[in-house]
DNA sequence: TGTTAGCACTCTCCTCTGATGAGTGCTAAC
DNA sequence: GTTAGCACTCATCAGAGGAGAGTGCTAACA
């Protein structure tokens, strides 16, 4: 059996009509609804064939029919219109995107905030990812008595500061060797990257200050590396899912919840197979707790490298046309607002 | 009428009962359960009174009685038993309390994971209030082309980083006079202490770096001001509520987790009337959405001076005396470790 | 006078029932 | 190929009735 135009007409007005009502549908609703020449009769043997097909599901016997997870994605790779954004929400975008902002962690909560509002969905969104932080630079600032302040430059331009145990007897010139054998040896590399050789090279040379170089390569040890592991993700609208009738039931509302609270499965969710937009379906999604829902995400760029990700999860019922507008102008606009705003916070 | 003895005891057998079961309590029941040596009868009698009194109510006619807010109060002013923690529990806690830590926030956050689940409620933590963040030292080092790192060191030991905006001609002597300026000027002062004399002192000054001097006081206007005001509440476990029997309504929870993402409520909920420990108890909560709610919170110390808060979220069904021990215990350890180990935060 | 047993009464909760209505699949006619 | 007609299925809802828990009242008892 093979997909005719009418098939496709009823099946994109069943996922349309379901989308709106979250009601089965059933075949007198399409022909009073949608205008397609034809009795329900005829509706309803091209539903029957549509079900055969697997694109459709009846919840019981003798209830209307709901897209199944391999409906939706028919829909949404041949039946779907390009939809473009309302101006209204254009204008929104790009009124927010203008505001000032200084930190990267004001652009991600913004962003995500805004993808939440603007789809009444939950949002996710991956901030830039550091990339492999490697040394910059090391300064040495007085602190207290015993004590100084490490700031370290990360090559991607980020900068931290710790404070340092030194013993109260080490004078400015030992710090000052200290940070200049680091800035020598260390640039443009990772600490895993220098763990045996160079190493050797900064003790031999420092012998006298074991003490502190201990404590500044602990401390350094989490500022390189671990920053890049637990890159957090952001969410934004978590509540607008409990307005779901498909998240009526609370356990539910729990277990997906509980799921929130972990990173690991949100970056699974929103990291996509490929550069660019990506709509995961229902079950396409490996997690049980996601399996009636779909992720609409979309990587974005500065200087033509991808460095995040943002996303939006919804029921399987989701506007598919609209989110998708959204998100993608949204990452369009969030590469021009870290393109233009050079944020402090990625290279 | 007059509470007695014996109606002090069906009280507190009554409120025992609903704290374990959250179900109305009858007459038979607490003849059964509790060993007070007269029949349901007589038990039925001074039910009767007691609902006279206010202390307990009926969900509906001829069913059992539930503790009214009054009746709760009552328990936890006079019946309940000073009740001391498990030794499994004051285990954990001090096992995690001697774990090392170094930054302030991973204190409020441990303390925040550990109250929730030891109670299975809901934990808010205010972390240590800064206190008037007064300017301490400024110190600049070199960054990019036209840009520098300004380090500010506030008083109470506080080291914040942010990139500055200068002119490409500004030399290093020029900055180190600003800082030098600024350092000599500023020392111990908020900056709307000086909004005007010294500012004037400075300006006057330092006439040739107009537009590194706006800057910088825009970011010290961020650090020292900002960071008092909107000092977050860490929640944990905020999940707990859904497992309670009195949130099975979706709509409450919605209402509930709505005002859980707000700050002001929070704050208002967990800062007590008065220092050390309390108890408020389901209409005694101003807001709505906590009406059905209690709050066991408490303030915790640094140097006898009192800087923070935590405290507990339940329904007013909860185990007062569990909980008032594990808050209770749970400042001293946080006092305990805010001594010893000195993270960085707080002066 | 306080305590208790007995009893009628109330109200929720659960289950069963039948009516309703939406929607289907099949068949036969167009 | 399309459609009208019709029997059938199943969820949903309201109402009825029984079970069970618990009460308040009364009268008897110590």
């Amino acid at each position: 059996m093979q997909m005719d135009e009418r098939k496709r007409k009823i099946l994109r007005a069943i996922v349309q009509d379901y989308i709106a009502t979250a009601e089965p549908v059933g075949s007198r609703t399409i022909a009073r609804k949608f205008d397609l020449g034809v009795s329900p009769a005829t509706i309803r043997n091209e539903m029957a064939d549509l079900e055969e097909l697997g694109f459709i599901e009846q919840p019981y016997t003798s209830a209307g029919r709901i897209p199944s997870d391999a409906g939706y994605r028919y829909f949404v790779d041949c039946l779907m219109d390009a939809q473009t954004l309302s101006d209204e929400d254009k204008e929104i975008i790009e009124r927010e995107s203008t505001k000032k902002i200084c930190e990267i962690q004001e652009v991600v909560s913004h962003t995500s905030r805004l993808l939440s509002e603007l789809t009444s969905l939950t949002s996710l969104v991956l901030g830039p990812q550091k990339g492999k932080s490697a040394f910059g630079k090391m300064h040495f600032l007085p602190y207290r008595p015993g004590q100084v302040i490490m700031v370290i430059v990360k090559e991607n331009g980020v900068v931290e500061n710790h404070i340092v145990d030194v013993g109260e007897t080490i004078t400015a010139e030992d710090l000052q060797k200290v940070a200049d054998v680091f800035n020598q040896k260390m640039k443009g590399y990772s600490l895993n990257q220098v763990k045996r050789s160079i190493l050797h090279e900064i003790y031999s040379e420092l012998s006298r200050q074991r003490h502190l170089i201990d404590n500044a390569l602990e401390m350094l040890d989490a500022i390189l590396d671990g920053s890049e592991e637990d890159e957090p993700i952001y969410l934004g609208g978590t509540l607008n899912m409990l307005n779901q009738p498909e998240f009526r039931d609370l356990d539910k509302v729990k277990s997906l919840f509980k799921v929130f609270e972990e990173n690991e499965p949100l970056k699974k969710l929103l990291l996509p197979r490929q550069e660019g937009l990506n709509v995961t379906i229902g079950g396409e999604n490996t997690l049980k707790e996601f399996r009636d829902c779909s992720v609409i995400s979309a990587t974005y760029k500065v200087n033509g490298k991808t460095i995040g990700a943002v996303g939006v999860l919804g029921p399987t019922r989701m506007d598919y046309g609209k989110v998708i507008a959204i998100v993608d102008f949204m990452t369009k606009s969030l590469t021009e607002v870290l393109a233009r705003g050079k944020p402090r916070g990625y290279k």
